[in-house]
Formats: C-alpha cells, structure tokens, sequence
DNA sequence: CAAGTGCCTTTATC
DNA sequence: AGATAAAGGCACT
C-alpha cells in the first residue's frame, strides 16, 4: 500500500521513529519494522511516498500524525534563532500518536535510563508477556495486555531489566485491569485534567504524565522536561529564568516545583504546539557535537 | 579492559 | 515545604 505525501506536509520517517518516542520500531534495510495494533507490519520511506505492509492506512496516517500541519505549526513555534536551526535540522519529525498504554508502559519504564536500554527492556518485556506473531517468517511480539502484566511476577518483571521499575509497572498494570480503565478516555479531558488523572499511577511523575499526553493522547501543549531539555533551557532560555538558573544544576534533579516552572515557560512560550518545538529541541541537542 | 559516569526520574524519608 | 537519598542495571567513555 502506498500513499503520496504533499510537498506542504512534510515527514522523515527516519527522525520520526528512530530515537526515543516509541521504543519498538527497528530498520532494516529500507524497511522499518514494527508492532502496532497487535499485529507486526514494515513501512518505508522514498522521498514524497509512504510504503507500507500490513497495517491499514487510516491508522498510518494517524499513528504518524500525517494530519498535523506542520507548516503552521513550525510558523508558530518559529520564536528565536535556536529553535530555527532545529527546525531545519529535522524537519519533517513528526510527534507520533502511539497507543496509549503501550506509552503510558515504556515510559514508566524509561525514568532514568537511556534509550538503548530501554529499547532493549521493552523488547524484554514483550517477548516474554506479549504474544508471538509471525511476518514475512520472521518472529515479532505484540505489547503485553495489562491484565497479563498485572499477573506477572515482581521478579518476572524485573527480569527484564526493570530493576526497581519492576513494582511501578506490575501497580499501574493491577490498576488499570482492575478497574478496566480505558486511557484513551483521557483524550478528551483538557490537557490539566487528563494529567492529574495520569499522576495517580505508581511510577508516574509529572514527566512521564506530560510524555504519555504528548505522544499518546494528543496533546500537543504538553512539554516534558528531561535532562537534555533541562540542559537545553538553561543555555538558551536562562534569561526566562532571572533567579532560578543559579540554582537548578546539571546533576541534581529537579524538584516538582521546577519541573513545573520549566514546563509551564514551555507551553507560554512555544504555545500550543509546545510539545513539538520539545521534541526538535530535545534531537538538536542530542545529535549536536 | 576496568572503572566511572550518566541515563527522556520517581518515590520514600527526613 | 523542601532537601536528600536510594533505586538496579545497562550503555558509553
């Protein structure tokens, strides 16, 4: 299956999927292969064409966020120079809309831990609680349901290279088979609401709220404060901060009451799409020598 | 190659 | 409230 992408609408389907939003997609070759929807599919990139097997092109498009405007967005997020070099630099990166507990999951996951690593917890996790499909004779696993999760061991888990992550998942998991809770209800709640609702789980804290609203319920204002965005605001944005930049270090972490001081001068001054200029940020900075 | 540092932080405890 | 420690282990230098 094929599909044309316009000129206006610009995507790089290897920044969207290579280094840290969704943890379980793998290139090889051209083809970059994945799990979603519980079924194994490839995708593949040639200039202005979307290739694609094995998944349907509604949820394609949506799981890439083919719909955002990208011209507009980068029109609104365009506030200074360094942002402008960003932009340009991995244009055509686009915040995927990934299934929610899938997301909610590999972020609990990630505290902590670099990108590698996590990548391999994951595939850990899957292959020994999800299920085994075949594609193209090759083995694949889905992401595990809550309910098996739930009924895993806090050793079993932890086997997988969780460590102390193990309890976090094995919680949120109880809770959320437990009471059937449906995540992707919280896409309608406002961005305020929908995280408070998040913050109840164990293992989540207000930087993986605003990483799972960002890129599982669309919420595009959301604007995680990692170690590098950290790093990020104090070089070029530190002027924002008159009295807090002597005070915030680059080894010690930060206090909710700063994380929400950085978040917030996030979304006022990026705006809505604060969460994309987060992301071309957070790649700039990492890939810059 | 060993040892040290860092990792898309949160929770528990003081 | 606010600071501090601990967490479990992998990846990179």
């Amino acid at each position: 299956m094929k599909l044309k992408l316009s000129t206006d609408c610009p995507l790089n389907l290897d920044f969207t999927l290579c280094c840290g939003q969704a943890f379980r997609w793998n290139k090889q070759g051209e083809w970059w292969y994945g799990v979603v929807k519980g079924r194994a599919c490839k995708l593949r990139q040639a200039e202005n064409t979307l290739e694609f097997v094995n998944v349907e092109s509604g949820f394609i498009k949506e799981y890439l966020g083919l719909d955002d405007d990208l011209p507009e967005i980068f029109a609104q997020i365009s506030k200074d120079e360094n942002m402008g070099l960003a932009i340009k630099a991995f244009s055509g990166l686009r915040i995927l809309h990934q299934e929610p507990w899938e997301c909610l999951i590999s972020y609990i996951c990630a505290t902590y831990k670099n990108i590698a690593a996590i990548k391999r917890m994951l595939h850990e996790l899957s292959k020994k609680f999800g299920e085994k499909t075949v594609f193209e004779e090759r083995h694949f696993f889905t992401f595990p349901k809550a309910e098996k999760l739930a009924k895993a061991s806090i050793s079993g888990l932890a086997k997988c290279g969780l460590g102390y992550r193990a309890k976090y998942v094995s919680e949120t998991a109880k809770m959320i088979h437990r009471t059937d809770f449906d995540l992707g209800c919280l896409k309608r709640l406002p961005y305020d609401e929908a995280k408070r609702e998040l913050l109840h789980f164990h293992g989540v804290g207000p930087k993986v709220a605003d990483c799972v609203l960002l890129f599982s319920l669309g919420k595009t204002e959301a604007f995680p404060v990692d170690v590098w965005i950290k790093r990020v605001i104090m070089r070029y944005y530190a002027e924002y901060f008159p009295k807090l930049a002597e005070r915030i270090s680059d080894k010690k972490s930060l206090t909710d009451r700063e994380y929400a001081k950085l978040s917030r001068f996030g979304r006022d001054y990026f705006g809505k799409y604060a969460g994309y200029a987060q992301e071309y940020l957070y790649h700039y900075e990492r890939t810059k020598v």
